[in-house]
DNA sequence: ACGTAATGGGCCC
DNA sequence: TGGGCCCCCTTACG
């Protein structure tokens, strides 16, 4: 916003001070980087921002990064300039800016291959062959997914997780920073929610039940603070043994029978202090567990030592009971920096994807190789970590090949004059950039997103909204109006029309409920707290069973917003 | 149209 | 081991 507007009145300032300035600015010692930066302005889209030489008119500006007079880094309408005095944001290599990062026109994407399939011989004839054949068809496809709905406020705080209902292809669920989960029918474009702490929640009748509780005594003020309050992050379920585990904020990680709701287990597998981020049981081979922690490393675990102890004695508290066996660290991944997912994959369980906050996505394809370097590291920008729910790279389990993955992207785009953050389709076997998500009705951040398990469907948790993009039709009538709409929004990215169907659940009749409860909930606030007391706590959304008549704003079904943008910037050239 | 708070990781002492 | 400080393109609200 703040931005926008004045990188819009300085575009005019600009090009008239560039002529004013020129001259005094060679002789400025950091002449070398306003040449720089204006060779970026060059290499943008479109050929008039030539002249916009932001560092030359900036001059008397002091960079809000570094500090230093001269340039300023920052949007100059939709595109982002760097500062030149920083590593590129998406490799960190020092000598170039994002603008010019060899990896970010990489036809995939610095995508590097492990030496051992590089080395000489068949294998690497066969790759090679295989890699050059496919760089035919390697167009980047967009516009060819848009937000086909959305609920926008759905919650309270971001959200922060995505699933889909197991047999009912309209639902999803989402989850957000506190602790709260909505239900979205995405069909019908309406949604339900319910307060949580750490529990099974029932989809259909809402009724929950605490599973976990870290917290038994809540939080006495005085007595408990940051330090000893349990957060839990990494969830999974394992069906077949019946199994809830999860991995909270110190290193640990719970294991639960899903037939008791009990607690029978909790080790401390990551080093102490450290979140453990994802917790993923092997889809084929539930003896194998494999969890992504803040300390730097994905681990996977073979829980067979203890899993006989399931059913047995629960243990409770600090005791950390290690008595029934531990689950047997079979391999550690160790990672630059922070990891904040770690996958299997979804079909046959043998490759293994992390998300790592280096900006790196890491593949190996075999699990029997995760103690070796990683088969490939992808380079895509994703290393935003403040502010914003950690970026989760998530398989499609469409994919037989297990090759397409979905990730966010966190550097913006110019996309005909809007600042867009695309939701990246990638071929984890290439690192190829297969399509990017882009739609004007969604210029937030998208750091949450999950493919769809059976249909067309991909689901995008961005700030407390959720969105739902389709396929662009490639024929049928439906696909003049979309076309038209995408077309739209590839010159102009004015926000687009028809097609974009959305509720806006902080209406203002729950607005009223939602102040009420705030206020009274105010002690719990707090991000740090599930709200899991709070259990009268008011949603964003309204109630509703699967029968009923959506909430007041959506009724009757399918609401058609002609005029309106969601939330975010709106950045206009 | 502004101003600003919430927020998490990393590093240094 | 802990507090303090820095930081990168945020977002929503007042």
């Amino acid at each position: 916003m703040e931005e926008e507007s004045t990188s819009e009145e300085e575009d005019d300032d600009v090009e008239e001070e560039v002529e004013e300035e020129e001259d005094e600015a060679e002789e400025e010692n950091d002449a070398d980087q306003d040449d720089r930066t204006a060779s970026n302005a060059q290499a943008g889209p479109s050929g008039q921002r030539e002249k916009i030489t932001i560092s030359l008119g900036k001059k008397g500006l002091v960079c809000h990064v570094c500090g230093k007079k001269g340039h300023c880094a920052g949007f100059v309408g939709s595109v982002y300039h760097d500062c030149p005095f920083k590593p590129c944001y998406l490799c960190k290599q020092s000598g170039h800016t994002t603008m010019t990062c060899p990896f970010r026109i990489a036809p995939e994407h610095g995508c590097r291959q492990a030496s051992g399939i590089c080395s000489d011989g068949m294998l690497a004839f066969v790759r090679q062959r295989e890699l050059s054949g496919r760089r035919q068809d390697m167009h980047i496809e967009q516009n060819d997914w848009l937000v086909d709905s959305a609920v926008l406020k759905l919650h309270s705080r971001r959200c922060t997780c995505l699933e889909f209902h197991p047999t009912k292809d309209n639902i999803v669920v989402s989850g957000d920073k506190k602790g709260q989960v909505a239900v979205w029918d995405f069909e019908k474009c309406a949604s339900a929610s319910s307060d949580g702490l750490c529990k099974v929640f029932d989809v259909e009748t809402g009724f929950d039940t605490v599973v976990l509780n870290m917290n038994p005594d809540g939080w006495i003020p005085g007595v408990t603070n940051e330090r000893t309050w349990v957060m839990l992050y990494g969830l999974d379920v394992c069906t077949e043994r019946q199994l809830i585990i999860a991995g909270d904020n110190k290193g640990k990680v719970y294991f639960a029978d899903a037939r008791t709701n009990k607690e029978i287990a909790q080790h401390q597998l990551h080093k102490k202090g450290n979140k453990v981020n994802t917790v993923h049981v092997n889809p084929m081979n539930c003896n194998l567990m494999m969890t992504g922690s803040n300390d730097w490393t994905a681990r996977i675990f073979d829980i067979r030592a203890m899993s006989s102890s399931v059913g047995g004695s629960s243990s409770n508290g600090n005791s950390g009971s290690k008595s029934d066996g531990e689950p047997m660290e079979v391999a550690c991944m160790d990672h630059p920096k922070v990891v904040n997912a770690a996958y299997f994959s979804p079909r046959s369980g043998t490759k293994i994807m992390t998300t790592c906050i280096d900006n790196r996505l890491r593949i190996w394809d075999y699990i029997l190789s995760a103690s070796d370097a990683p088969d490939r590291e992808i380079v895509h920008s994703h290393d935003f970590n403040r502010y914003l729910t950690p970026f989760r790279a998530e398989w499609d389990p469409k994919d037989a090949a297990e090759r397409t993955v979905i990730i966010g992207r966190y550097i913006s785009e110019d996309f005909g004059g809007a600042a867009l953050h695309p939701v990246d389709i990638m071929d984890a076997s290439t690192g190829r950039l297969l399509t990017q998500l882009v739609d004007a009705n969604l210029s937030t951040i998208c750091p949450v997103n999950k493919p769809h398990p059976r249909l067309d469907v991909i689901i995008s948790g961005s700030s407390r909204s959720l969105y739902a993009w389709r396929p662009v039709s490639k024929d049928g009538e439906e696909d003049s109006e979309r076309a038209k709409v995408a077309a739209e929004k590839k010159n102009k990215a004015a926000p687009s029309s028809n097609h974009y169907v959305s509720y806006d659940a902080d209406d203002a009749a729950t607005e009223k409920k939602k102040r009420k409860a705030a206020s009274a909930a105010a002690v719990q606030e707090d991000e740090g707290v599930p709200a899991g007391k709070g259990k009268g706590k008011k949603s964003a959304a309204t109630v509703f069973s699967e029968d009923d008549t959506p909430p007041s704003k959506a009724k009757g079904g399918r609401k058609k917003k002609d005029d309106d943008q969601p939330e975010g910037k709106k950045r206009k050239k």
